[in-house]
DNA sequence: AGCAGCTTATGAAGATTCTGGTAATTGAAG
DNA sequence: CTTCAATTACCAGAATCTTCATAAGCTGCT
């Protein structure tokens, strides 16, 4: 799961990342409203953390954007000014929780919680590829209606995949994605080779009828076989 | 997949070429009309990024060529002057998609690859071929209905002889296709000579009734024997 | 024909990337 | 702290792609 905090105070910031980052998701950041814009363009998040009160301009704005684009992702607002007209605006603007500082850590944990609970009802249905069936909402994997057990960078990776179908997929893209955009240039890619097999490995033994092809110099291509 | 960008500001340009080769395309470039209708008759794009503010000619103009010369790529229009006038000239005249500036290279790129997408769609099928059958979209090739191993250059070469069939390719043409236009004039061809060797060498080990043939000084013919 | 100067072909070595095994490290849970 | 699983690192060998050296072929000239 990849949440972008866009969050202009870095105390704020630092403490909400480290807490997200210690319940397993994949958190990126923004301080100003140009660094929010382009992240918000360039990748997909599962979840977005908005603080409307960003010093270069209003994070309202940014809501606006984000429902022209037509995402997929939950946004939960965050604020300071704790007008009802601002969480009014918020929620018309297509936000799905509105949280009010100060907030305590656990609390939106909770929201982040529930927000993708109920994103994830939303488009909650079992993808079948093959003779594989996925469940996004258990992160469960069924090959031939036996449990293929995954585990979450496995399943992240199967996932990018099944949703890049036939496309390829570059290996820095594939890293962005499931780790975050951490990565550098001149990073090896022993992490995602380590996994790419492991992941082959289990859909091999289960017979599933994929194949990740590796694309020399480039990346790798899911293949229905 | 090879793309060419049309456009003047140095800086836009820069952009947009570094966010596609990050991406696996192959960019070249032109920053003038003239440069630009060059390019177009002498080569062969997936995609063209067309900027319709150049500043010697009307960048429609292009447009209106590209139709005339009933080429196949596609073509997305990039421009700052969003008239509805404009697009919908640019839309008539065979545009596949147009993009206001200011856009993010996000934007750009989802449009860019939609638009492969789509074009690759409908040339959908199997290329026949004498004893040759080439799946475009899986990347296969079967002889006699057996399947034949090629690799990616391999590949993308004989896809470039066979949609050029009867026709000549210029070493310099053939090149630039597959490998972009890293390719120097001081640059041997030494890496495409070994190419084409393997590519015979599976040919011929197959009996496809195809045959390579060298024309000397000019380049090379795709002939059916 | 015979030769010079070029282009093309070929096999082998070199460089880079990918694979699949194993091992080390990290992290979570008891 | 210990244990077990998950993740990452390392490595040898394979596959792919490029470079190199050298051979062979073509063209125009005398």
């Amino acid at each position: 799961m990849k949440i972008l905090v866009i969050e202009d105070e870095p105390d704020m910031l630092d403490n909400i990342v480290r807490s997200l980052e210690a319940e397993k998701y994949v958190v990126e950041t923004a301080a100003t409203f140009d660094a929010a814009l382009e992240k918000i363009h360039l990748y997909q998040y599962d979840c977005i953390l908005l603080d409307i009160s960003l010093p270069d301009g209003n994070g309202l704005a940014i809501l606006q954007e984000l429902k022209e684009m037509d995402a997929a992702q939950g946004v939960i607002i965050v604020s300071a000014r704790n007008s009802v007209d601002d969480k009014v605006a918020g929620l018309n603007l297509g936000a799905d929780d509105y949280l009010p500082k100060p907030f305590h850590i656990a609390e939106l944990h909770a929201r982040v919680k529930s927000v993708l609970r109920r994103r994830k009802f939303e488009g909650s249905r079992l993808i079948e590829l093959g003779n594989l069936k996925v469940d996004p909402e258990e992160r469960t994997v069924y090959v031939n209606d036996t449990l293929l057990t995954l585990n979450r960078k496995e399943y992240d990776i199967l996932l990018y995949f099944i949703s890049n179908k036939n496309r390829l997929v570059s290996k820095t893209a594939l890293g962005e994605h499931v780790w975050g955009d951490q990565i550098d240039e001149a990073d090896s890619f022993d992490f995602i080779y380590s996994q790419i097999k492991n992941l082959r490995k289990k859909l091999k033994a289960q017979e599933a009828h994929l194949e990740i092809q590796a694309i020399y110099g480039i990346g790798y291509k899911l293949l229905l076989t």
